[in-house]
DNA sequence: AGTTGACTCTGACCTTGCGTCATAGTTTAC
DNA sequence: GTAAACTATGACGCAAGGTCAGAGTCAACT
């Protein structure tokens, strides 16, 4: 746990940045002492290295909010992304470099302004963010969360940990066996009502970066224990795949 | 000339940019309408050239303004810092993609931020800033143009351009010659009475700007016909070589 | 000559992403 | 136990425009 005074320095963000991501609910504090201290787990850094990355790339905020906590975000896809701009930023800059060595060393007469000129990059930049919140689930989402304040997503955040919990309690037991299942039930139902309609492929999906290793493994672990993320993983597929035939 | 549209279109800048640049000062319309359409001739566009540069380098325009407006600006000068800025950019942007397929590949528990990191970047932005704004000269400037409107710098350049109209009236006449003389005199006190204290040396420097070709050498042809700024150059070179003995 | 459509002007207000106090409570270290 | 260092909230300020609104201008077609 970091405050937000070694975030900062960690980072190289402002302490004041961290007080606004955390209200705008793009980086909120892992946790808070009874103090109103705000503090940060390895989960918080984790995401902030996504936040840093579309800031990277002049994303709005807002924006960035949105791709992240889409109920189809997916790191990978994103990563690539934001590789491909970064590589267009990259390329603008050269061009930029030659124009500027182009008139170091044959005067100014070119009028090249070409150089400046970011309509590629927008537009790439655009359809990725379009990416993210045109598919049939986000728009479901957006209508039910539509009003939820940042205190609203947090409860909800603690509910779903909540049944996770509830799964940390049994994870030595069989993943098949009914308790475990009616957990999983439970998630999908929880999930269907307050984010979007979960399919048993969607949970599915989910249910792999429960196991994954990274941010939401340790989220879930650390609501239900070590290894109750590669539970949940293992009570998923058994649910999905007896709901098969 | 061209209109504001049309420079927008060429260069990309919005027209909204174009009309807050011209009220700054940053970038003034060359010329108005007498219905107040504002049209930019080829200097402007070499201007907004060297502006786009700087604020592609996030430099605040109003630091733009300061640099190139600077009595001791040196376009090359600014131009190599600029390409050592883009360097410096595009390294840091290289790190970001190397960060990037990191996470891809190894997953993301290095936590590492330095990609983050643009103190480097940030202080030589800073030292760059200072090299235009530390020299005596420029202090001299900023008292003696403290609280002048944008109007009255207009009105200064005005007057400056009038003297070389007057040049201009006697430019198939000997450089060496009286009246010529006495016009290089009036435009050196001028210049110390309006900017800073106007040595041989600085008024010899201006003198190669005036016939370089550059936008400098454009202006004072517009105001006193063709090869005006190359007869300033030689007027001042004779001024300068006289009084040395 | 009149009208239409594309441009342009100014001015006022809105927005983003913070920086900068001010004020007040908290924790840590000696 | 007190100083020094942190932290929180809130209010305000700022840069660099975007976005109207209201009004004038210009070119072109009819």
């Amino acid at each position: 746990m970091m405050t937000v005074h070694e975030v900062s320095e960690l980072t190289g963000v402002s302490i004041r940045a961290l007080h606004i991501y955390d209200r705008m609910g793009l980086l909120p504090a892992s946790q808070k002492t009874e103090s109103g201290y705000r503090l940060y787990d390895d989960a918080a850094l984790e995401r902030l290295q996504q936040v840093l990355l579309f800031r990277e790339l002049d994303f709005p905020l807002k924006d960035i909010r949105k791709i992240i906590d889409s109920p189809v975000f997916d790191r990978n896809k994103a990563l690539e992304q934001q590789i491909e701009l970064l590589k267009m930023k990259k390329e603008h800059i050269e061009n930029l470099i030659d124009l500027a060595r182009g008139i170091q060393l044959r005067g100014v007469k070119h009028m090249n302004f070409e150089a400046f000129d970011t309509k590629k990059l927008d537009e790439y930049a655009r359809q990725a963010k379009e990416s993210w919140g045109s598919t049939p689930e986000w728009k479901e989402y957006e209508q039910k969360s539509a009003g939820r304040t940042a205190e609203d997503n947090r409860n909800l955040a603690a509910r779903m940990m909540a049944i996770f919990t509830e799964m940390g309690q049994i994870r030595d037991q069989d993943p098949a066996g009914e308790k475990a299942q009616q957990l999983v039930k439970k998630l999908q139902d929880f999930i269907t009502e307050n984010t979007y309609t979960c399919s048993d492929q969607i949970l599915s999906d989910l249910g792999k970066a429960y196991a994954g290793g990274g941010s939401m493994n340790d989220n879930i672990d650390k609501a239900g224990g070590e290894g109750t993320g590669e539970f949940a993983h293992r009570a998923i597929e058994a649910y999905v795949q007896r709901r098969k035939q």
